[in-house]
Formats: structure tokens, sequence, C-alpha cells
DNA sequence: ATGAAAGCGCTAACAA
DNA sequence: TTGTTAGCGCTTTCAT
């Protein structure tokens, strides 16, 4: 009866009692430990299945290890993140850890505590404005992997994108396309302020340089999430039903291209006319549907990547290492030009449901 | 220098003499207990603040309590477990405790034990194969609440929604169409086999019936995952190119029906030639290149109820309780018949998408 | 109001 | 090979 009238649990001297050996002998066994003679790791298995044994991480954790790495990422839904979680996960496959996840609501800091806290062994978080001296005391206490920072902290591993290269590999293609007036939609202010280093910053950053080098500042837009409202599709809406709309849209990522693709389709412009470019390659991009052009950046090569590099780390392994992932653009039809996109339809009758409805 | 070289994490006693108390005064005023005195609450709270002081979980879980709710859900690409979550953490705001997720792989019992382990005072699980016994023992010690589970245990909770009514819906609406060729696209044998209960089982169940009832037994046509793909998409296609294709398809989730959609798409078909209906009315089902008719049960709320329940058990409930949600059926443009789609369309020219596929 | 001390379940020296 | 023992950091009586 330890909580709430609930039975008690099995513990260690339980398994021990049973077995009539003594502690450390059984947690030699669960450990696959040396100096344990056959006859008795037999006995302490028969015993421990039979109890049920399960032993208490809290305890184990207390002593050393917990064999749990965390994984912190901000919003769930973002589909990017499933993909880096996937990763990881299937990095830790064959090896005694298991992944936990906590999402951040806000400031990423309360999740990343809440998971020091909570022990794990080390960490793998999403959090690109958390300070980096923080972390840089963190890590000093527990291996930590950072995604999508642009920096080289000495205590702590990054896995980072190219986010210039993929952002400028965007704004190559809808150049090249004959695109002027290419607005951009982002994220808040909070994370694409200048300099701060942010993927989301240096992508807005990029569009900024190549719309100059083009010889399009005038024709600068950057769009942000409207403020109350839960996704860009208000914000975007606006933007083309401006008296100047855009002919092509890159955005910060694959969710706020949805939305942006969801605009279009709302607005009275014709969807070939609007070219759309989204960032991270979502599993939905390849929808026929919606079928949109986005850079590839491989979440599950970075989650993995992530996980074999902490895994490293709890090892032993002090040096910070610095992974960096080369982004390659994937063209799809939402950035098409209308009579390439009629020679490249697998399907030429799926048209026919335009000419009936339209 | 506890491990890996690393420095040592600030304990309790770090904080006792730097403020130069006992180490239960510290423990005192940190859980907010009575019999501490201004000045004294004043010191500590400055030695905590000075030395960045965070208690560590593992030793407060093997006294007591971690704070910590487990969530186990199957994939995490599943639209419909994020909404849960994120119910879930919505009503955990204001209390004293974190959420935490893990991921099942294969059996969920393995996610399950590493939440167990793992040191969280509740669990929250979608793991509709897990034995009920194992559960009832398992929440003979923890406290639990079980989602989507049709069973009626003693020792834990159960927050579950109608299937049979959801179900039903659909075929309702779609027989009321005028549907007779209806196929019904579903998960694998595992979780679909007759009479396990699970909301698969039950949705198929439903189906077979309504389909008996309305005297179309020999136009049966249930469909799962092709072996070895990642989804429904192959498996639809060659139902698609068959002798007879249905004219409806009642997916049993909203990630299939986007799987469905797809493979009409690719297909021969016109896309208003084949009525979709899924279910969970995940958000993307109201994306306008989407629009997905789908059976809302509202995962947001179904998680927070969840979450409620649990605390509720947490903070001493045992007698058990079951919380029934009752779906709702919102029917969008991939189950109207095409005159009245063209009269619903809020902008015909949207559809023009559906035709690039990519 | 404050502190001393006994554990929670486990691991890791060390002793036998 | 096996068992004994000393904690890990914290909470919680129980004295003071």
């Amino acid at each position: 009866m330890s909580r709430n009238g609930l039975t008690r649990q099995v513990t260690i001297n339980d398994v021990a009692r049973t077995a009539g050996v003594s502690r450390a002998a059984v947690s030699k066994v669960i450990r696959d430990a040396s100096g344990v003679s056959a006859s008795m790791r037999e006995r302490v298995l028969a015993a421990i299945e039979e109890l049920g044994y399960r032993p208490s991480l809290a305890a184990r954790a207390l002593r050393g290890s917990s064999y749990r790495i965390g994984l912190e990422i901000p919003h769930l839904d973002a589909r990017f993140m499933s993909l880096i979680a996937d990763g990881a996960k299937g990095a830790l496959v064959g090896t005694p850890y298991e992944l936990v996840l906590a999402v951040a609501d806000g400031p990423e800091y309360s999740a990343i505590e809440a998971l020091v806290d909570g022990l794990v062994d080390g960490i793998i978080a999403v959090a690109p404005l958390v300070d980096g001296d923080w972390l840089e005391t963190l890590a000093s206490r527990l291996p930590i992997v950072m995604l999508g920072r642009h920096d080289s902290p000495e205590n702590y591993d990054t896995v980072v994108g190219e986010d210039d290269v993929g952002a400028r590999a965007v704004m190559s293609h809808l150049l090249s396309l004959g695109h002027r007036r290419i607005a951009h939609v982002t994220e808040s202010e909070a994370v694409t302020a200048p300099g701060i280093g942010t993927p989301h910053a240096v992508r807005l950053q990029t569009y900024l340089d190549c719309m100059l080098e083009a010889g399009h500042q005038e024709l600068v837009s950057v769009v942000r999430r409207s403020p109350g409202t839960y996704g860009w599709r208000a914000s975007t809406a606006r933007l083309l039903a401006g008296s100047e709309p855009p002919t092509a849209v890159f955005a910060g990522h694959d969710d706020i291209a949805f939305d942006v693709l969801a605009a279009v389709a709302d607005s009275e412009h014709a969807p070939d006319k609007v070219a759309v470019v989204g960032y991270d390659n979502t599993p939905l991009a390849a929808h026929p549907l919606i079928s949109l052009s986005s850079v590839d950046q491989s979440g599950l090569e970075m989650g993995a990547q992530a996980a074999a590099m902490l895994l490293e780390r709890i090892a032993g392994r002090t040096e910070p290492r610095h992974h960096v992932v080369t982004p390659t653009l994937q063209v799809r039809a939402s950035s098409r030009p209308a009579d390439l996109m009629d020679a490249s339809r697998p399907n030429a009758r799926a048209r026919e449901r335009t000419a009936k409805t339209g």
C-alpha cells in the first residue's frame, strides 16, 4: 500500500528473498554483470518472472543512469518534429535506451528542465531561442545535442541544416521561373529577428539577400502569422487580396505552406498562378492533392544523427561535434509553371473534375 | 564529477549548507510545507536561486511522487494522437504535473512499461491490443486511464468514443447518397479482428452490419494496408483498378483517408465519382485541397478528459469511471455529390488544384 | 520552528 | 562466485 491504497510494487528485495539470494546477486543478473553462476542466474530469472518484477527507474537513476533519452520538441503538430522523433527512436533500437518526449508550450526552458529533473541520461532538443550560456551550463552536467542551432558551442553537439543553402535553392528556383513578386511567409518575430541565428531567421535573411541580389528589393514582402489566429491562412489571404499580390510564396516550413495553399485555394487566384514552396519536405508534401515543392533536409536522418551523437557523449566523448546537413530542393506541382504541369500530369482525367466543377 | 567527468549536480545539501539550515528545512520550503519561518524561507530561496538548484526527480520519485504524467501513444505521425496529447497537456496546465510522452513501436507493452519504470505518477495510454488482465494488474499499482478501449475494467478508467455510432453515421450518410458499392479501408488484421473490441474492429463490424442491413452483403469489400508498404495507397489503387471499383470508401481513420484520396487522384477515376469519408476529423481534413468528410470525436476533449480523470485517481479516487464521447459526422466535399459540391463550393477555382498531381 | 535520522530501491565497492 | 554495506538525493516522522 504505497500510494493511494494501491498495491505495493515489487522490489529487488522481494526477488532476492524469493530466489533465496542477495540483492546484489539480483542486481548483477538484471544488469548482465559478470560474476553470476548459471544456477543463480536461473533462480533469479525465475523469481523475476514469477513476481513480475521491474527495476525502479527512480532508484536506478538515483545511483547512475536511467536509460532514458529525452527529446524536447516545440509543438507536437509540426510534422517535421515527428520525423526527428522517428529518426531518434530508430537510432536507439538495439540499445538499452528508451526515448521519452517532452513538448514545449512556450519558452523551451521549462520543457527541457522537466526532462533534466526527470531522469534522463541525455537530452536532444529543438530550442532555437534558448540562451546559449544557459545551455552550456546545463551541458556541463548532462550530455546534450541541439537541433537547428547555428552556434558552435563547446559543451554540447549540434545537428543543423544549411538553411542558407536551402533558402537559396528555393529563391533560385522561383527566380529562374521568372517570378519577381515573391513573398516570404514565416514564423513570429520572436524566431525570425535579424541576427539571432535561428533557422527561420537565416531563411528570412537569405530571402532578403536573394531579393536584393536579383534587384527586387522593392518587391520584398514578409508575412507573419496574424496574432490571435492559429495559422497563416488569414495573413496570406490578406496578402493575396492586396493590390499587388505575389506570384510566388516561399513559406518558412511546410505547415506554413499548407496554410498558404489553403489561402490560395480560397482566393480568387488561379492556383497555378501562385507558386508555393515549403521547407522540410514533410510527408504530406508528396500527396497528389497537395504536391508541394519543398526543401528536404531529412528530419529522419537528423534525428538519427542526433541520437547517435548523444550516445557517443553518454559513452564519454567530451569534444563537441557539429553535424551539418545539406538540404536539397524537391520540386513538385505547386511551383511548376502551368504548361509544364500539363505535360507532367500522369492522369489527364483528373482534370475532368475541374471542367465539371469549374 | 558525477558522470562522464561532468560537473556534479547541485543537491539539497548544497542548498542547506549555503543557507545555513538543515536539509529538512530546504525540503519544506520547496514543497511549501508548513513550519517555516519567513526569514528561513527567504534564506533558503536565496540559496536556491544562487545555486540554480533543482530538486532531483529521481530522489523525489523514490520517496513519493514524480509529478510526471506519462502518455503512451502508438505512432507519433497519427495526427489524432497529437490532438489527444494537446488536450492532455492543456488539462495539466496549472497543476504541478508535467506530461511526458512515450511512443510505442510495436506492442504497446514495452512503451507502457518504459513509462511505469520511468517515474510517472500515472499513465494515460492508447493501447487497444494490450491484455486487459495485464492492465488490471498494472492499474493496481499505478493510476491509469486508457483511451479507446471498449472494456469496463475495475481498476482503471476509460475514455472512449462510440465507434458504432460514428461508423453508422458514415454508412447512413453514404447509403443515403445512393452509394451501394462501399468499401472499407482499415488497419491491419491484428487490430480489426472480429470481437476484439478495438475501435477499428467496431468500425469494421458496424460497416459489415450496415451493408447487411442495406442488403448489400455481396458488395462488401474490406481492404487493409499492403504488407511491406507504408500506407494504404497501393492497396486502394488495386481496389480502384479492379473490375468493379467502389463508388465510396469508408476509411478507418483520416490518415487512411488521405491515402485513399491520393489513390483516387492517381487513378483513372474522376475524384468526385468516389466518395471518401474518414474518421477523427483531423485538422487537415478541413484543408480546402483535401476537404475530407470525417467523424469528429474531439481528440482534444478526449485527451483533456483523460488527464482530468487521471488527476482524480492520483488524488485518491478508486472507483472506475468510464467516459463516453459521442461522435458527429462532419460532411465536406469529399463525400458530396458533384451537383451539391458545385452549390456549396466557396470558390470554384479552388478545385483546379486537384488536377495537379506531381 | 528547527533539525536529526531513518529509509525509498538500487548499484558498486569491497569482503568473504 | 557470493554477500555485506555504504550511500545516491530526497521526504518524513519524531525529537528538540
